[in-house]
DNA sequence: GGCTTTCGCACCTTATCGCTC
DNA sequence: GGAGCGATAAGGTGCGAAAGC
């Protein structure tokens, strides 16, 4: 065992044992169904698909995309694939990508922007045929960069200027977790915004916001912290919430980790999630469910976010004009908003 | 804007420009910093490097690969990449891919045996140099057939036959639940114990398992479930447990996660973690310091290992013979063990 | 003779044109 | 004149051999 070395089967291995010239092997071999007529006779064509099976012939990639410059590769820069929403949109474009016989280079980029360009740039050294950011800040800057040199790329979570985009409906989700609390009677409301450059966040709790003004009742900026989308972030945002006077009797978290840290803070100082504090998630991760207090949250269709964003991807790839998709997000009512 | 065919700048760009030959300008941009002086003269090695910079000369991956049969590509194969452990471990094989100017390919199998097969397919169909798989089963039929074929490879996670892996010292990690839970006086307890062909799973049971038998205290197969590694997994498995005469006042789930299900369970028969039953996790997950009743858990260095297996797989790849390293668990106690 | 540079081909595939019966 | 196939070139890089000074 160990050194066996194989002669790799090329096209000009079929091309010799059965006596054909290799461009007619090629053509055959990459027909497609409805013009595998012109290729070659029908013989022709049974006996190199033949041989091509038994020798297991898988064309080469690289001579491939050296010829067509195309190289059926795309690149997903994500801030991280250690949160789960974001592993779980990139499982809905690996699965679409498959589909399509396009291979994903991700990569964490922790949304810091240095991150971002570097990363960029090696995925675009590798030749990708498109982009797909889940990293986007709400300032277009870097974006518009990469739009300059003509690179087709969508945004997937985040959107971003008029960047093509599929993201949830973040403005509505934060209108339903509003409507839920104000129908509860909640009127001393708080959240945990997520981090300020992200349009989710952003989006999340304007929508919450606007829906409590419009109901008569002002939420102020005293009572808005921003801090990172995690389990950490959302305990240190609801320890300065909760030393507030008038307590908050409801928190909206735009994140369900945020929100798990935040029914940890509010645990510390004695509140009990669902009966002495209402706690509203975000996204209805699969833990969100199965937490010892069931967390009430937004569902956002992550999964369907990323198999919907390579869909457009593709199409823009192949030159069409394509729009900017927001897919509605659900509330689901648990035990940490009603006890 | 649109159409802005920029032509790409190629080694003949180069070469045309300053009126040398490609194969000149090859061998200057690639020389290493101690062979630079054999490439050419000081003044053309300048001239070269220089130019090279103003046009953003980037070398063709493709023609690279294509010429020297090798990808500087690895494809990665996980179960699922919404398991955070797998995510942060892939985070670690990242960082040291791009320490080592890899890139890879990361693709989810579900530990699904037809996707395994597939995917690996796939991304060997993209020519890359060496595999790293974290869904390794245990029996390491599928595995030996991959190193048949030649084919550099390391295990993550998973350790399977004598296949190279670097894993956490799963064994060593049981064992330290167990000592945890004697010491606390702990003699009715019972695992949640993952999927019966994860090595993780089998070994961190086998470490408890032993450890308690040696205290004398033996741990009937009875009080020994597996079930998927996640929330909804540990609330099933603890369920079961739960309904069992005498009750256990300890329960180890070989993961965070399952962890977290099985606290849910418990609360919803009236038990408190902490006071009323005792529950270990698995990982460290950043979530358990975060929980509401903080996790007890044995922490295991995933991102090092990513770093480590890819390191590792370098190492293979360049024809040295390696051994597969086990990683030290730690102990972190808190609240759901010591109430 | 040593340093610098050029030449030519090979890696594998594909697109286009052209030949032959 | 059309069906079936071959010939040729190109895509960008890298290596060995050979040439220039």
């Amino acid at each position: 065992m160990g050194s066996e070395h194989k002669p790799p089967v090329t096209l000009r291995t079929l091309a010799d044992q059965l006596g054909l010239h290799v461009s007619t092997v090629s053509r055959v071999l990459h027909a497609k169904p409805d013009e595998g007529a012109r290729a070659a006779s029908e013989a022709t064509v049974e006996r190199i698909r033949k041989l091509a099976d038994e020798l297991g012939y898988r064309p080469n990639p690289h001579a491939t995309s050296l010829r067509t410059r195309r190289s059926n590769l795309v690149g997903v820069l994500v801030p991280r694939l250690s949160d789960i929403v974001l592993a779980t949109i990139y499982e809905g474009i690996e699965e679409a990508a498959a589909e399509h016989g396009l291979s994903t280079f991700v990569t964490n980029t922790r949304d810091v922007p240095d991150v971002q360009r570097a990363r960029t740039e090696m995925v675009l050294g590798r030749r990708v045929d498109g982009l797909i950011f889940g990293d986007a800040y709400i300032d277009a800057e870097f974006l518009s960069g990469i739009a300059a040199r003509g690179v087709p790329f969508v945004l997937v979570s985040r959107r971003a200027g008029e960047h093509p985009s599929v993201t949830c409906d973040d403005y509505q989700g934060g209108r339903l977790a509003a409507e839920h609390l104000l129908s509860l009677g909640h009127r001393t409301v708080a959240v945990v915004a997520g981090e300020p450059y992200a349009s989710t966040g952003i989006d999340r709790t304007a929508g919450f916001v606007d829906t409590y003004r419009d109901a008569g009742v002002p939420v102020p900026g005293s009572r808005i912290v921003h801090t990172p989308f995690d389990a950490r972030g959302g305990r240190l945002g609801a320890e300065k919430l909760l030393t507030q006077h008038p307590l908050p009797s409801a928190i909206f978290a735009v994140n369900d980790f945020a929100a798990i840290g935040a029914i940890g803070a509010a645990r510390d100082r004695g509140l009990r999630a669902g009966t002495d504090l209402a706690v509203v998630g975000f996204n209805d991760t699969p833990l969100a469910a199965e937490l010892p207090i069931p967390l009430t949250t937004i569902r956002s269709p992550m999964h369907e976010m990323g198999y919907r964003g390579l869909s457009l991807l593709v199409r823009l790839m192949a030159g069409e004009d394509v729009e900017s998709q927001r897919l509605a997000p659900t509330l689901m009512v648990r035990a940490s908003s009603t006890g």
